[in-house]
DNA sequence: CAAATATCAGCCTCACTGAGATAT
DNA sequence: CATATCTCAGTGTGGCTGATATTT
């Protein structure tokens, strides 16, 4: 055994799925500093999101399209709903489902959050151009659709 | 409220830390399997492959070069001695430290691991060309680098 | 009847913190 | 004395499962 600093191993660093774990965790610890300065989660973050861009629904539409369990929606709907930043009332056409609506302060906390999350974004990416960031995202959200 | 499949919101798609860490649930889905069916662990299978590179090595090093916290260390590498894959003793020159070794059993068990880990990440990665997986995982290791 | 929705209770692993005992 | 190592106990969250009640 010798004193000498070692480096990441090079079957973990050539491992996509390390490297792209060991990212995810950088990336969610700078994100999650930024949502619990501002009283907020990632989930909950999902779940404006996805308001502000198709209107009023569902929860299982609200988990579907963020990939969130539809046990924790229910979590994190009740949070927002009690900070006043959704409405959650029953749906008339469909007695199993509740309608979430974003409220106006939900809309404001949406874009506070966002303008927050944009900056930690370029703290992250801070060694790639914005081409290279790009790419990134391109190629995962590819690895995504496939999955 | 409209009951048409929705996408993931665009808030969320362009936001690298979110599709990073979408990737890396899907990731983690497919290797956590493939360690559980042989028996194993992501953590373990990290500790294995750093005493393999660079041979018998103290915990507290195992835990600098793959990210692990000291704490979690001393789990896998206890797990790991049970399986008759590691030997620990204490270091005769340093009283602090134990020093951590392969047995012949743990380097069969990390190519086993190993073999089925390239599969999966093929797996993973099928959507994307060899070239563009090569250029994800070097993005990925650049941002890594600055944090 | 089968399928979809919302809710709840609980589980497990990962990532991490803090403190202690020992040694340098 | 300050620092480093190992260990243990415990925390919190994220992601997930299973069961139930209700409705379609």
């Amino acid at each position: 055994m010798d004193n000498s600093v070692k480096p990441t191993p090079a079957r973990l660093r050539a491992l996509p799925s390390w490297v792209i774990n060991q990212a995810a965790l950088t990336a969610n610890r700078l994100t999650d500093r930024v949502f619990a300065d501002m009283g907020s989660r990632r989930y909950n973050f999902a779940m404006l999101a996805a308001l502000d861009e198709f209107g009023p629904s569902s929860q299982a539409d609200l988990g579907r399209c963020t990939g969130i369990d539809r046990s924790d929606v229910v979590a994190a709907v009740s949070e927002l709903v009690e900070q006043g930043y959704l409405d959650r009332s029953p749906d008339p056409t469909d007695g199993r489902r509740n309608i979430v609506t974003l409220t106006p302060a939900g809309k404001q906390h949406l874009e506070r959050l966002d303008a927050h999350l944009t900056h930690a974004q370029s703290h992250l990416m801070r060694s790639l151009s914005p081409a290279e960031a790009k790419t990134v995202v391109e190629l995962l959200a590819r690895v995504l659709d496939e999955h």
